[in-house]
DNA sequence: AAAGGAAGCGAAAGCGGTTTCGCAAATCAC
DNA sequence: GTGATTTGCGAAACCGCTTTCGCTTCCTTT
């Protein structure tokens, strides 16, 4: 396949101009006559000619890569995040170099250094979506740096991320448009942010409804079997709750299976409403679903990031992706 | 931030040699005597010089830089292969540079000159494991090129996938082991080949058992609703089936709610075990399991994958990943 | 002691473009 | 019709590093 790749010094002597000549009319820069850059083109197009991206980032300076700082690149939502901007920013021609802290032995330093070495156009620190704010990297680079899916302590860092407290919100917002009253919620570990958040906004809606948790909310981990465990102890403590916001839908899973063991029917006599939207995340494809979910918006978050990574300058601050509900079998 | 960035002529200044001898001293080639080299290299580290890794590779011709062509990158297959990969590669400094054709308006043959153009120095082609082989472009390419949970039509192409028949296979071992022996299967769509080979896969090992299926095998879709729907069916039809297994761990999620709904409990009535370890792929953590499953190591792809395009000549042909029992609640 | 080989280093070319700058021709002002 | 601009293009510098090539030294051989 060694057919012979052409050089922009091949176009200029076909089209009998200059090299320069050439490269000003194929870039549009520079003052050249309509009809020598028209001609130029042409025989650009019929050599087939495609510029050496590397040699012209080069010359420009720019590299045409944007670093990815993750602190976990194989946590699922992490992931999805990765895997959409990469997916925009490969549209635009924008290639992307994963450091994770997991994996790298180099200290954020030394990733910061290389990546400045190799003069990347832009900066994407992804997190957890959960628990602690990242540190802010931004004055360290020269270049864009976008925070994904987490949070920092400057309030000037261009951060986008979940909207958790909108997430409570709905949840309640929806199970109470399906006229449950006697409302439980069930979720992480109580010092996990995101959990907070999603807390407080369901509480709020709550309030506003003039309502209580049916009982106390259940804090404990992101997992199936606490789910399970912790729908136990709920339904005997509060044996007339007639729905439950599970604060993930691993929770939500687990939750399920011990409210339909306790012989009542989903959701006939509890609905269900999960986080996360596990399903869309596993297959994609509309597939029906199963368990009523609030889809926390990983992807639009993904889509966000590229987008404002290519925008010459973003806005500062904190940008939350607006939650959706995801009505199924459950509510 | 704006540290004067220091080149490598500041380096060879400030160490008094040749900008050649310097290069040469940090790269290591050519003869350059032991002491000069320790002494560019101690004033490199002293003025903190980092090369100019856009500049270098372009002298080199290499972009530190690998394609990656995906049908659909939202797949949450691929996106775990690419998430893997690209973490494997970031940490050898190879940027990843994603044409999804969902995305991309771009036909291959341009996406091919796209990447030919940015002097890549590989290509991933990722595929989504189940249904069909992927056109072959290796000889489009003049870096190596390869296929991940895909296979193609050449057999001398270099292809990393996963096990289906040895996952079918180990399915049912795992099932006899447990002392079942009347056992069903539900899977996905009979033409797709990753259902397909799963099942020829089981029936090779029931059959060296000297066995049948208790009910002939169940084609459907990838689908939580088809575990459900079909399980219902099966029970109807061989109600003393004491294991299932289910082509995927939606599958078997469907599987799991009909047959407790039947009355029946899970496993001491019937055992279930899926394909696909979906709860890792969500969660990552060490969790505590629910559904007995296989996990058919997408990370493991990935790596090998990452690996593969590092070694200077791969062997062709196609590598399977062995797949893994991951042992729950459900058997 | 002369010849051959190896070691060590620097000059210079090259990679494939972009961009500055200067010059000539064409256009405009009056 | 003359001077002042503008327009169009090419020569050359440049980006930062790698690599070839050739020139000294210095060490072996015999």
């Amino acid at each position: 396949m060694a057919d012979q790749v052409i050089t922009l010094s091949d176009v200029a002597a076909a089209a009998g101009v200059s090299l320069s000549t050439a490269s000003k009319a194929l870039n549009g820069t520079d003052r050249i006559s309509e009809a020598t850059r028209e001609h130029v083109r042409t025989t650009a197009d019929r050599l087939g000619f495609r510029h050496n991206a590397l040699a012209r980032s080069f010359a420009r300076g720019r590299s045409q890569t944007i670093g990815v700082l993750t602190h976990r690149a194989s946590n699922p939502f992490t992931r999805v995040v990765l895997a959409t901007a990469a997916t925009e920013l490969g549209a635009k021609e924008q290639a992307i170099l994963l450091y994770d802290a997991r994996i790298g032995d180099r200290d954020v330093t030394e990733s910061i250094l290389q990546l400045r070495a190799r003069r990347i156009d832009g900066v994407i620190v992804i997190g957890t979506g959960t628990s602690f704010p990242s540190p802010s990297l931004t004055s360290r680079f020269d270049v864009p740096v976008i925070y994904a899916f987490t949070f920092t302590e400057d309030p000037d860092d261009v951060t986008i991320t979940a909207d958790d407290q909108e997430i409570g919100r709905l949840a309640i917002r929806h199970l109470l448009s399906k006229g449950r009253r006697r409302i439980a919620h069930i979720t992480a570990e109580p010092h996990d942010n995101a959990a907070q958040r999603r807390a407080a906004g369901a509480e709020e809606v709550l309030a506003e409804a003039g309502l209580q948790w049916a009982s106390p909310v259940r804090f404990g981990r992101w997992r199936e079997d606490w789910g399970e465990e912790a729908v136990a102890e709920l339904l005997a403590e509060a044996p007339d709750v007639d729905a439950i916001f599970c604060g993930s839908d691993a929770i939500g899973r687990g939750a399920e299976r011990a409210v339909r063991a306790s012989g009542r029917d989903v959701p006939g006599d509890v609905a269900l409403i999960g986080v996360d939207n596990w399903e869309q995340l596993m297959h994609d494809q509309r597939v029906s679903r199963h368990l009523t979910t609030i889809d926390v918006g990983l992807e639009e978050i993904g889509r966000q990031v590229a987008a404002h990574l290519l925008d010459p300058d973003p806005q500062p601050g904190v940008r939350y992706v607006t939650p959706q509900v995801v009505t199924a079998k459950t509510t």
